[in-house]
DNA sequence: TAATTTTACTTGCATATACAAATAGATAAT
DNA sequence: ATTATCTATTTGTATATGCAAGTAAAATTA
């Protein structure tokens, strides 16, 4: 089991670097991104446990973002709000392409039905394993 | 699918380095410990291939096996063969009741036959979205 | 046999992630 | 009101991993 749910991990994330390669952010930084865009403000601890990432990866990522102009913090008492920048905000068409073409790409060998019942799965397992 | 799958390994992971903790291994180590116990004189490359890890990877492993002095290179023209050392091999108890306890702790969660079949699957799906 | 290609492994560098400790603001308890 | 505790975030550091380039031996070809 360990080895088998870290080459999934791994191959996953494989696919998914290659398929985001083409907005120049990483798998992680574009679904963040995303998030941002879908609910400008929205906090680092929401995005953290929306994307199941810790609080501290959540940090990098945006620091990341933010370098590229893609988003902006603002800082209100001990609350972070990240915003998206116009030129974040441009990069929705193709971000949302690229979720499309990654989804196309493992449910095309692995069928619709199969993939989404298997991240059913994985999630009510996960779930599971660590309330 | 892309966070679902990064969760489960990352959580699979924490579960098994608190197992492995005992021992003072990670996971992988401890894993590719026991492949050279069980295939004295095993090469990198089918670990790698074994432990679905990359030849990189595997070496920095074995790496730092060798400087717990629990296993031996020796390098014959352009091929490599890991051994166990006596310490090594002592640790062997140890290490299969390691691999039992964490085997016991997510299937006593998930199940048996459930737990079995998501390896299955996991597996499965693995296989076929990068031959 | 000499030159080329392939194979097996290693090394340098980069990325993704987390834990633990450090801030610092918010809330509760005395 | 002052202190103590909790919460949200950030920073320092560490681990696991891989890719690409390097090395060297082996196999193939010419």
């Amino acid at each position: 089991m360990y080895f088998a749910s870290g080459a999934l991990a791994r191959k996953m994330e494989k696919l998914a670097i290659d398929t985001w390669k083409k907005v120049g952010l990483s798998p992680s930084h574009a679904y963040l991104l995303m998030m941002v865009i879908d609910d400008p403000g929205i906090q680092p601890g929401t995005l953290a446990s929306e994307l199941q990432l810790s609080p501290s990866t959540v940090t990098r990522l945006i620091e990341k973002l933010e370098e590229k102009k893609l988003v902006v913090r603002t800082n209100e008492g001990k609350l972070t709000n990240v915003y998206p920048t116009p030129k974040g905000k441009d990069l929705l068409p193709k971000l949302k392409s690229c979720v499309a073409e990654f989804h196309d790409s493992y449910s095309a060998i692995l069928g619709k039905e199969e993939s989404a019942r298997l991240v059913h799965n994985i999630n009510k397992i996960t779930d599971k394993l660590f309330p």
